[in-house]
DNA sequence: CCTGGGGCAGCCG
DNA sequence: ACGGCTGCCCCAG
């Protein structure tokens, strides 16, 4: 048995994917809901995909900050979004406003 | 700018 | 099993 707690992730398989997923952007990248919805093949389970992202168990493994909304805005995040906005200001992306990322398209993480 | 309805996986009673 | 909310949303109007 591990000293470390087993956070058994009792992860379902749709969360499973939309986690693995997320993994795969790299640092400075950013994506949306909506093309994370698209690639894992459910382009209109976006809700579901956000849904599944606050159950994210891991923020090291799963940079779950590099999701935001389509319009560019931030969206949110468990640990509260102002976590999230330095997480990507850290990470270079520059905002124009609080909440509200400069030339998103620019960091747009293709899958 | 704001609003409503769409959409769907999970959760809870 | 089952129906009704809810949620890190989206976009047309």
């Amino acid at each position: 048995m591990s000293k470390f707690r087993n956070k058994s992730n009792n992860l379902t398989t749709f969360e499973k994917q939309v986690l693995q997923a997320v993994r795969k952007i790299p640092r400075g990248k950013i994506t949306t809901y909506r093309f994370l919805a698209k690639a894992i093949g459910r382009p209109k389970a976006v809700r579901a995909v956000a849904k599944a992202l606050g159950k994210n168990p891991c923020l090291i493994k799963v940079p779950c900050h590099r999701v935001v909304r389509s319009d560019g805005q931030i969206g949110g995040y468990k640990l509260g979004v102002g976590k999230k906005i330095f997480l990507l200001k850290k990470e270079g992306i520059k905002f124009r406003r609080v909440n509200q990322i400069d030339k998103p398209n620019k960091y747009l993480f293709k899958f």
